[in-house]
RNA sequence: GGUGUCGUCGCCAAGAGGCUAGGCAACGGUCUGCAAAACCGUCAACACCGGUUCGAAUCCGGUCGACACCUCCA
């Protein structure tokens, strides 16, 4: 099926097409490990999760999907100074080496981070690399060079510096987003290397090394300048290195929009000659009850938080795919639950597929109710989550499971399948009979009102189901006994 | 200050000139001793004020409100 998706380059939704063949090269935007992921950062995650299954399992494309770990910058250095506050015992012992430090903060958050976005159902091995920053350094100084000796770079205080202005005469700066350079340099816009830069608009390509931080060797025209990559500069490296020029899309949150992605084209343009690729696909932001997540508004939550709030993470997975991915999300505890009770009505559903139905009363299901046609044609326009899961309801509410004849249910299994390998949420099997351990004290209780029900004393019955229910069971009365389930 | 996005039923969330989006909740029913679950059914909304139009949530102007970016940020 023909994919359509927003580019925020030409600010439309346009076919999409990969570049070679039939494999789509795609570059993601990854964490700056230096704490846990909060549900903020997340949510980028799942939208370049969402579209790389989408293109995978409805484009039948191969994909070759790359996301970076930045395991360098100034929080992470501060978090792995020796003596920090916020290392953990977990890290291992910090030594007076910064680099060494820098790589246990950044590997312990890495892992962390794998791990939850595992739990959210990214299938880790989707990617095709999840490349380091600090592995590329030879090649940022590489391409810092060729920028340099292009002439769209200056060295000032032992730092390099991209020259926005003299770039702006070869090509644009601001494609993303427009911006007006005249209030821009008004604006308060506060740095404390400003003064070192000829423009504000000029951003760091190397920064000089401070004291006690973790630095590279870099002769840069004869001058020493020892120090490390700016931010921007180690994606152009990598997407360059991993994915070659020009790979086909390009993934990140909307604040990256500016400056961060405008500055990686300019770089990529401006050192390698060649504009890195087509496609910019950006998610805009989650709020927690309607206000930008932080701290100090007491609504800042990463994953492992919402855990122990007793939220199972597919919720959460769903509950964010229930929106589309660019308008924002707005995220609450009575959303998740929501997400929930809808993701389970599904699962119930997909389980009756498995059992048979004696006197089936649909036979067939005419060709406008293709539920694979129905979802897959919603997602293939820019990834409509909320479409298509409304027309899955729709056809959910149209063909009840109970209904069908085998054969039907057999087709639906596999069109299942194939919606679940996008949303992933789902398990595409029989229930399950769950051996719970049940208390022998609870069993007696059951027994006991069983018994009191027999008498009919429907009294006595209920205060005995009200005990159970406090002790975390709930009775469920069948035809002849009863089932007990935790709460 | 500049730029932009947005205000849709109790909550979440689609729609972008005429055609019931959807989910959760609520209410009624089937089932049950009563429940729970499940299923069936009901229900409603387009921030405000003007304008364009035969017709406006949808287009235009204004007002109010929310949020974001311009500084590290998904």
């Amino acid at each position: 099926m023909q994919i359509y998706l927003y580019n925020s380059l030409s600010r439309s939704i346009e076919e999409f097409t990969p570049i070679e063949n039939n494999t789509v090269r795609m570059y993601s935007c990854g964490p700056t490990v230096y704490n846990y992921a909060h549900i903020g950062n997340l949510r980028a995650f799942l939208f370049a999760d969402l579209l790389q299954r989408s293109l995978r399992t409805i484009g039948n494309f191969n994909l070759k999907w790359v996301m970076n770990i930045t395991d360098i910058d100034d929080k992470t250095i501060r978090d792995s100074q020796l003596g920090s506050s916020v290392w953990l015992k977990e890290m291992g012992e910090q030594t007076h080496d910064p680099l060494k430090n820098l790589k246990a903060l950044t590997k312990f958050y890495e892992n962390e981070f794998l791990l939850d976005i595992s739990k959210l159902g990214i299938n880790t091995k989707h990617f095709y690399e999840l490349p380091h920053a600090t592995d590329y350094i030879k090649q940022m100084q590489n391409l810092i060079e060729q920028i340099y000796n292009k002439g769209f770079a200056y060295i000032s205080n032992g730092s390099v510096y991209f020259n926005v202005a003299k770039w702006s005469e070869v090509d644009k700066y601001g494609k993303l987003k427009n911006i007006d350079w005249d209030n821009f340099k008004k604006g308060h816009r506060i740095d404390s290397d400003t003064y070192e830069r000829e423009d504000v608009s000029d951003f760091v390509l190397w920064k000089q090394k401070k004291e006690n931080e973790p630095y590279w060797d870099f002769i840069l025209d004869n001058i020493s300048l020892p120090g490390r990559p700016g931010w921007h500069i180690e994606c152009s490296t990598m997407e360059y290195s991993i994915l070659g020029l020009p790979f086909d899309i390009h993934t990140g949150g909307i604040d990256l929009q500016f400056p961060h992605h405008e500055d990686e084209i300019a770089q990529s343009k401006a050192g390698y000659g060649i504009e890195p690729n087509p496609f910019w696909c950006h998610n805009e932001f989650l709020e927690v009850e309607g206000k930008k997540m932080s701290k100090s508004f007491g609504n800042f939550f990463t994953l492992r938080d919402l855990i122990t709030k007793g939220f199972d993470p597919l919720d959460i997975r769903f509950s964010i795919l229930s929106a589309h991915y660019r308008s924002k999300y707005n995220f609450t505890f009575d959303g998740v639950i929501a997400a929930k009770k809808a993701r389970l009505k599904v699962q119930d559903y997909i389980y009756k597929l498995f059992e048979s139905t004696a006197s089936p009363e649909i036979l067939s299901i005419p060709n406008e109710s293709n539920l694979r046609e129905l979802v897959f044609s919603e997602l293939a326009n820019d990834l409509h989550t909320p479409k298509a899961i409304a027309k899955l309801f729709d056809f959910i509410a149209s063909f009840p499971a109970e209904k069908l004849a085998d054969s039907l249910k057999n087709e639906l299994i596999t069109i299942f399948t194939l919606i679940n390998d996008i949303f992933n949420v789902w398990e595409i099997n029989p229930k399950k009979e769950i051996d719970l351990q049940i208390p022998d004290e609870i069993t007696i209780l059951a027994k006991q009102r069983m018994i009191a029900k027999q008498n009919k004393d429907f009294a006595a019955a209920d205060v005995l189901r009200e005990k159970i229910k406090s002790l975390g069971f709930v009775i469920v009365d069948k035809k002849d006994g009863f089932d007990i389930k935790p709460l």
